[in-house]
DNA sequence: TCGAAGACGTA
DNA sequence: CGTACGTCTTCGAC
C-alpha cells in the first residue's frame, strides 16, 4: 500500500495565518507563530488521519514563473504579504526538517506545479492513492479516482475531501474539466478576470453542452444573448486563463515519489524547534501521533528483576556491577511523606526491588550502609525528592554520580522541564513499559523474568535511570560540564535537601496580626477608591475594570499599550498621578500594595508545616543562568524595599533551641564578577580601594572628587552600573532615570570612556557567543543561544542581552553554590549545630546554635569569601538577630 | 478547570 | 528598548 500525501506549504500556512489570531500565537520573544502553529497542526492531523506512507511539502519560491512571464498582471494587485507572515515560512521549514519531511521548491514554478508533477508521477508509478492538501483551487484539476484534494474550508481543522464526485457535485463539471470552468469564471486571487456575467453555473452548463472548453470555442458563435457576446469579447482572456491555470506535470524535480517514503525523524530536533516555538500541546500531539504511526523508540534494554526477600539484600548488593540506577517508590513532599520501596538496577542488567516497609533489620542495615557509601556510585532522576523520602526512613543517600534531571539541565539549561520519560526517549530512544504490564517489545524496556509484579515498574525505571545516566554522562562531557556536575551541582543537592528539611521558623501570631493589618489597609484603600469615583464598586484587582474607570469614567490620558489595552501598572499610575492627580489613583496604589502584601502573608500562613516552620522547595534545574529558584512558597521574593513589606521579614524568626538568625550576603557580587571577568583596571581599583563603589565610579564618570559626588549622581551611576549587566540601552536608562535619551547616552559614553575594559568585555561576550553558540560562566556552565543568529531582530537582540547577562549572573550563581558547599561542610566539620536555612541568590540565612555565633560568622565569612579567586575581594556582609529583618544590615 | 495576561515581589 | 525567577488575580475558553 503506497499512499502519497502532498501539501502546498505556502497556501496552507497562509490560510493558517489568517485563521488564527496572531496575538494568541507568539513566543515570549515576540515571534509570531500562528501560521507555523496552524500548519503544523494540520500536518499532524493529516498524519494521524490519513496515515500516508509517502510525504512531501512544496513551497513557492518567488512570483516569477512562466505565468507571470506570459501575463505580467498574474497575481498582481494582491496585498503585500504581511511581514508577520514572511518569517514564519522558514519556521515551517524548520519544523519540517525536524520532522524529517521532505520539502521542495523550485525557481520559476509554483508549489502546485510541483504537486501536480509528483501526482502524475506517483499515479504512473502505481501508487494506490495520492492526497493533495492545498488551499489553491487549481489543484482540483488533478482529482481522479485515486487522487483526492483535501481543501481547507474554515480554520485549520476542517478539510473537505474533494473526490471526483465531490468536484462534480460542487462545480457541475468533472475534475478534468475544472480548469475549463475556472478559465471562464476567472480567478480573482490570481488576477485572472473571467467572462463578465458568467459564474460557475453558466460555465458548467456550457461545458456540459459542448463537452469542454475547446468545444465551446468551436461553437462560440452559437451562444446567444448577452452572455454569448461577452464570451466572444473575452475569448482571448479565457484562453489565456486556461493556459495559466494548467498545472505543469513535468517540473524537473530532484526526487521521485518513491524517494518520499517517510523516514526517521529527529526527536532532538523536534524538541529544539518546538521549544523555540513554545509549542507544548502541539509537541505532545505530534509525539502521540507519530508514536503510534511510527515508533521512534528502538532501544531494547532487558532487565532481570527480582524482589528481594529476607536476608537477601546484602548478597545482592555485593554483586552490583558498575553504577546503580535507583528509583524510589513512595510519596514525599519536603518535610512529609516517605519511601515505600526501592528499586536498584545495575549495569549488567540485574535489578532488584526492596520493600522498605517490611525490611528485616539485617537487610535494613545492609541497605543503609550501601546507600550511605560514597564509593558505591548511584544515579537517580531528580534525586532531591527521593533523598527526602529515604531520609524519612532514616536512610542517607551518598555517592550520587549522576542526577539525570540535572545532567539534562547542564546540557540544555533553557529547557525548564526535564521529565524523565521525555529524556529517556530523547537520549536513549526507549520507552518505559506500561505500568502494571510486562510489556516487552520494540523500544520497550524488557523486564525479563520478574518474580513478582511488585516493583516491576520501579525496577524498569531504575534500569532506565542507569541507561539514561550513561547517555547523559556523555552529553554532559560534550558540553564540558563533568566537573561542574561532579563538584558543584551534585554535591549541592544534598545541601538543598537539608535546607528544605530544616525549613525556617515563623511567628504565626505575628503573621496573623500582619494579615489583619494588611487586610484593614486593603479594605480602607478600596473604600477610598470607590468613594473617589462616586461609589461604584469596581474590582480593583481587575485591570480590565480599572481601564474603564481610568480612561472612560475619569477620562485620564492613555497609558502605555499592552496586548489587550492600556497598562494600569504602578509606574503608569504614578505617572498619571503627576499629570492628573486624583484621589482614586492614590487609593488604587495603596490597595495594590496592601493586597499584594496580604496575599504574600496568606500564602506563608498556608505553607506552614506541622513543625511550625516553612519549608520551601529549591528548584535546581529551572533558571537558565544557573541560579536556584524557590517555590511553594517562594522565599526568594519576600519584600524588603518598603517598610510595610519589611514587616514580613520580622516574622521569619530563629527556631527554638537556636540563638539567632544570621544573614550573610555578598556585596555587589555581580559587579565584582564583571570587574574580574573584564579585567578593567578602573573597576578593579574601585573595589580594591574599598571605598563606596558607586561614589568611586561617579567621581570618574562626572569628573569630580569622590566627596563631591552628589546622591543624585550616585543614584544615576548605580542604576547604570547594574543595568550594564542586563544589556540596558540608553533608551532604557533614560526611562528609568527620567532623563533624556541624550543625557542617558552621555552618561553611558562617560562610563565606557573611563571603564573601557567593561565595554570591550561586554562586546567580547556577545561576539564569542555568536561564534561558539554559547556563553560560559567562570565554572564552565554553558548556555546555548541559537537566537544570536536569528533573522528576527527582536529575537536576536533578546539573545544578545541574555548572552551579556548569563556569564555574569551565572558566575555569581556558581560562586554562591560553591560557598554553600563550603559553609555546609565547614559547619559539619566543626561539629556545630548551626545550619544554612535559606539562599536568596547572594544571601544565605543561617540558623545559629547557642554559643556558636562568632565561630559561624568566621566560617561564613571565610567560606563565602574564598568561594572564588577573583581580581577583586569578595566582600561579605554579616548580621545577626532574632528575625530575618533584624539580621539584615 | 485550565491557561493567558497583567501585575508585582526578589536578586 | 533590562537579566533571572514565582505567585496571585481575573477572565475567557474549554
Amino acid at each position: 500500500m503506497k499512499r502519497l500525501l502532498l501539501l502546498d506549504g505556502h497556501s496552507l500556512a497562509y490560510r493558517a495565518f489568517f485563521a488564527l489570531p496572531a496575538e494568541n500565537f507568539s513566543t515570549s520573544t515576540g515571534q509570531h507563530t500562528n501560521a507555523v502553529y496552524g500548519f503544523t497542526s494540520m500536518l499532524i492531523n493529516l498524519l494521524r488521519d490519513e496515515e500516508p506512507t509517502h510525504l512531501a511539502v512544496a513551497f513557492d519560491v518567488s512570483r516569477q514563473t512562466f505565468r507571470s512571464e506570459e501575463y505580467a498582471e498574474y497575481k498582481a494587485g494582491r496585498a503585500t504579504t504581511p511581514s508577520e507572515f514572511k518569517g514564519q515560512v522558514n519556521l515551517v521549514k524548520e519544523v519540517l526538517d525536524a520532522m524529517g519531511v521532505t520539502h521542495l521548491e523550485l525557481d520559476g514554478y509554483e508549489a502546485d506545479d510541483i504537486l501536480a508533477t509528483l501526482t502524475t508521477q506517483a499515479t504512473q508509478a502505481g501508487f494506490d492513492e495520492v492526497l493533495l492538501c492545498s488551499g489553491d483551487r487549481d489543484a482540483l484539476q488533478l482529482v481522479r479516482d485515486n487522487v483526492t484534494v483535501l481543501y481547507p474550508v474554515k480554520g485549520v481543522s476542517e478539510l473537505t475531501r474533494m473526490t471526483p464526485a465531490a468536484v462534480e457535485e460542487k462545480y457541475g463539471v468533472p475534475p478534468e474539466r475544472y480548469s475549463d470552468l475556472a478559465a471562464l469564471v476567472g480567478e480573482k486571487s490570481d488576477n485572472l478576470p473571467g467572462v463578465p456575467g458568467v459564474g460557475p453555473k453558466t460555465a458548467a452548463k456550457w461545458i456540459g453542452q459542448y463537452g469542454d472548453l475547446e468545444g465551446l470555442v468551436a461553437n462560440v458563435d452559437q451562444i446567444k444573448g448577452k452572455a454569448g457576446e461577452n464570451v466572444r469579447a473575452h475569448l482571448d482572456g479565457v484562453l489565456r486563463n486556461r493556459r495559466l491555470n494548467q498545472l505543469l506535470v513535468d517540473v524537473p524535480l530532484p526526487v521521485t515519489p518513491d524517494d518520499l517514503a517517510r523516514h526517521d525523524w529527529n526527536r532532538d530536533e523536534v524538541h529544539r524547534v518546538f521549544d523555540g516555538l513554545e509549542f507544548k500541546v502541539l509537541r505532545d500531539r505530534l509525539f502521540a501521533t507519530l508514536g503510534t504511526a511510527q515508533p521512534e523508540a528502538e532501544g531494547d534494554v532487558s532487565v532481570d528483576g527480582v524482589v528481594l526477600g529476607d536476608g537477601e539484600v546484602e548478597t545482592w548488593l555485593a554483586g552490583i556491577t558498575g553504577r546503580a540506577g535507583l528509583f524510589v517508590d513512595g510519596t514525599w513532599a519536603k518535610g512529609a511523606g516517605d519511601a515505600s520501596g526501592l528499586a536498584i538496577a545495575d549495569e549488567s542488567g540485574r535489578a532488584a526491588y526492596v520493600d522498605l516497609t517490611t525490611l528485616a533489620p539485617e537487610d535494613e542495615q545492609a541497605l543503609a550502609e550501601w546507600l550511605a557509601d560514597v564509593t558505591k556510585a548511584k544515579a537517580l532522576h531528580d534525586a532531591k525528592g527521593p533523598m527526602h523520602a529515604l531520609a524519612a526512613r532514616g536512610l542517607t543517600l551518598a555517592g550520587l554520580t549522576n542526577d539525570t534531571a540535572i545532567a539534562a539541565y547542564l546540557v540544555r539549561p533553557d529547557q525548564r522541564s526535564y521529565g524523565f520519560e521525555d529524556l529517556l526517549l530523547r537520549y536513549c530512544h526507549i520507552e518505559l513499559p506500561e505500568t502494571g504490564k510486562q510489556a516487552a517489545g520494540q523500544g520497550m524496556l524488557d523486564l525479563g523474568d520478574v518474580g513478582a509484579t511488585q516493583g516491576d515498574d520501579a525496577m524498569a525505571r531504575a534500569a532506565a535511570v542507569a541507561t539514561l545516566a550513561a547517555a547523559l554522562d556523555e552529553a554532559v562531557a560534550d558540553v564540558g560540564g563533568i566537573e561542574l556536575m561532579a563538584e558543584l551541582e551534585l554535591p549541592i543537592v544534598e545541601v538543598l535537601a537539608t535546607m528544605e528539611q530544616a525549613g525556617i521558623a515563623v511567628d504565626l501570631d505575628a503573621l496573623h496580626e500582619l494579615e489583619a493589618d494588611y487586610d484593614a489597609q486593603v479594605v480602607a484603600a478600596q473604600q477610598d477608591a470607590w468613594d473617589a469615583i462616586g461609589g461604584e464598586q469596581v474590582n480593583l484587582g481587575s485591570p480590565k475594570q480599572l481601564q474603564v474607570v481610568l480612561f472612560e469614567t475619569l477620562g485620564l490620558p492613555k497609558t502605555k499599550k499592552t496586548k489587550t489595552g492600556y497598562t494600569t501598572d504602578a509606574e503608569a499610575i504614578a505617572d498619571l498621578s503627576e499629570k492628573a492627580p486624583h484621589p482614586f489613583l492614590d487609593a488604587l496604589l495603596r490597595h495594590r500594595d496592601a493586597s499584594k502584601l496580604r496575599s504574600t502573608v496568606q500564602g506563608l500562613i498556608k505553607s506552614i508545616g506541622d513543625d511550625g516552620r516553612i519549608h520551601t522547595t529549591y528548584q535546581q534545574t529551572i533558571a537558565a543562568t544557573g541560579r536556584l529558584s524557590s517555590t511553594d512558597p517562594n522565599l526568594q521574593n519576600i519584600p524588603i524595599r518598603t517598610e510595610s513589606g519589611r514587616r514580613i521579614r520580622r516574622v521569619f524568626v530563629v527556631g527554638e533551641g537556636y540563638d539567632c538568625l544570621m544573614s550573610a550576603d555578598y556585596s555587589q557580587i555581580e559587579m565584582r564578577v564583571m570587574a574580574h571577568l573584564s579585567g578593567d583596571e578602573g573597576l578593579i581599583q574601585a573595589f580594591n580601594d574599598g571605598e563606596d563603589l558607586h561614589r568611586f565610579v561617579g567621581s570618574r564618570v562626572f569628573g569630580v572628587e569622590p566627596s563631591e559626588v552628589t546622591s543624585e549622581m550616585r543614584a544615576k551611576v548605580k542604576a547604570m552600573s547594574y543595568g550594564l549587566a542586563y544589556g540596558l540601552s540608553a533608551f532604557g536608562l533614560s526611562k528609568q532615570l527620567r532623563i533624556s535619551t541624550a543625557e542617558a547616552q552621555r552618561l553611558m559614553d562617560g562610563y565606557f570612556e573611563r571603564f573601557g575594559g567593561v565595554r570591550d568585555y561586554l562586546r567580547q561576550i556577545v561576539d564569542d557567543a555568536r561564534a561558539t553558540g554559547y556563553t560560559e560562566t567562570m565554572m564552565g556552565r554553558r548556555r546555548y543561544l541559537p537566537d544570536l543568529t536569528s533573522d528576527n531582530r527582536q529575537r536576536r537582540d533578546m539573545a544578545e542581552r541574555m548572552a551579556l547577562n548569563a556569564p555574569i549572573q551565572g558566575s555569581a550563581a556558581d560562586i554562591m553554590k560553591k560557598a554553600m558547599l563550603g559553609v555546609d561542610e565547614a559547619l559539619r566539620a566543626a561539629n556545630l549545630r548551626s545550619r544554612v536555612l535559606l539562599q536568596v541568590h547572594d544571601e544565605l540565612i543561617v540558623e545559629v546554635g547557642a554559643g556558636e555565633r562568632d565561630e559561624v560568622e568566621r566560617i561564613v565569612r571565610e567560606q563565602m569569601g574564598a568561594a572564588a579567586d577573583l581580581a577583586v575581594p569578595l566582600d561579605v556582609n554579616v548580621g545577626t538577630g532574632r528575625s530575618w529583618q533584624d539580621a539584615e544590615h
